[in-house]
DNA sequence: TGTACATCAGTGAACGCGCGTTCACTGATGTAC
DNA sequence: TGTACATCAGTGAACGCGCGTTCACTGATGTAC
């Protein structure tokens, strides 16, 4: 057993810091955001109630610490993708090439969707996080065209890969522990284009 | 002018309940929700600070009495669609058959959307209610193809018809007042089902 | 029509609760010399 | 290596704030007869 007490600052602060994460990403998941109070993730976390504040400025924010910086991410992977495949493919790819930083996150993955699950105003983060990353997709996919803003299909590019990712994430946490989320995305992606193409060839045609 | 006090008690009711509404959704919508106390709306429609509990249980549902049941509607006018035209078309149609009924709230809509915007709560509330909108549409989508259950496609389809319908009404509240909503939801849906076209047309093609 | 009572919209005051802040402090780690 | 001081993680107590609740009340509307 190490000295607690006796460790570097830096230590002790990275150590205090993960305790009150993980404290709070248990508790949320299991008994729910509003239900639980900071002084209980102070308790779990071993320390006095006063000390949350001092690590974070909201209970919400223990919570999006550390957040992922996927979508920054997949900016270059887009930009890495052969110019020549068509975009959806494109777009299926580089999300795919991300898979692996995901894919170690697992149970991690499935709390946190627990705890955003528990409370309205979690969702409201969420969705807000989502329009944002929708938003850098769109302009992503407006460079990989040459243009200089995103156009209308660009962000509804963006949008319908959002559905994508958010289904296979859905599918990726309900399956079987060691299922690749990497093998769901480009089901995923297929499923979308095919429904569209079923769904108005029956008959009908677009107008330009 | 009326005498306020003399009126009947229904009336009564139904006079101050819209009163507290309305001053709660111009206050949501100018100030944003987090700014606004439930004893300023009080204020606002001239009660006291206590009368607004007597009308409402919490903050938020001042905003959501009375909730369009816009998307039980929907599933009605779906199934009056011709059943021999393509799944996506008879989504559009259905919606377009319900635009008249938005059509008069414009100013209102707008209000709402202002006040949805200002908090992560009321986010959270509406992105919610979004998801309890598109379970119902897929439903209504099985039935359409009498399947017992939504399958992937009907979620899906009832997913992307939901991003349309979502970029229909920005379109139409960012439009001149006379512009129809009626005129916007086709708009949106060709485009969309011409955005997966041009995207995986360039080369790929699906996996069946 | 008129009196007596019941109902109920609205009020006032006080309180519980949890988030987040402010101020003053302790005791250990880190550093200057 | 050793002493003297600075820094800083953590604590304790008290408070402000707004949501939402509880209890006791007022005064007008509604109704029984």
């Amino acid at each position: 057993m190490t000295d607690v007490a006796r460790a570097p600052r830096h230590e002790q602060l990275a150590r205090t810091r993960k305790a009150l994460i993980d404290a709070a990403l248990n508790l949320f998941a299991e008994n729910g955001f509003d239900e639980t109070s900071t002084d209980e993730i102070a308790a779990a976390a071993g320390v006095s109630p006063r000390t949350f504040f001092r690590y974070f400025p909201t209970k919400e924010s223990v919570l999006f610490f550390g957040e992922y910086d996927f979508i920054r991410l997949f900016s270059g992977a887009l930009a890495a993708q052969d110019p020549s495949i068509p975009d959806l493919e494109a777009i299926c790819s580089a999300l795919i090439a991300l898979a692996p930083r995901v894919e170690p996150l697992r149970e991690r993955v499935r709390l946190y969707e627990l705890a955003i699950a528990s409370s309205m105003l979690l969702r409201g983060r969420e969705q807000a996080a989502a329009e944002d990353n929708i938003k850098v997709m769109s302009e992503a996919i407006a460079d990989r065209r040459r243009l200089a803003q995103p156009d209308e299909s660009c962000e509804i590019l963006s949008s319908l890969s959002n559905i994508a990712l958010r289904r296979a994430l859905q599918a990726w946490l309900a399956s079987p522990p060691r299922q690749k989320l990497a093998e769901l995305i480009p089901v995923e992606f297929n499923r979308i284009a095919d429904v569209v193409a079923e769904a108005r060839s029956a008959h009908g045609s677009s107008s330009a």
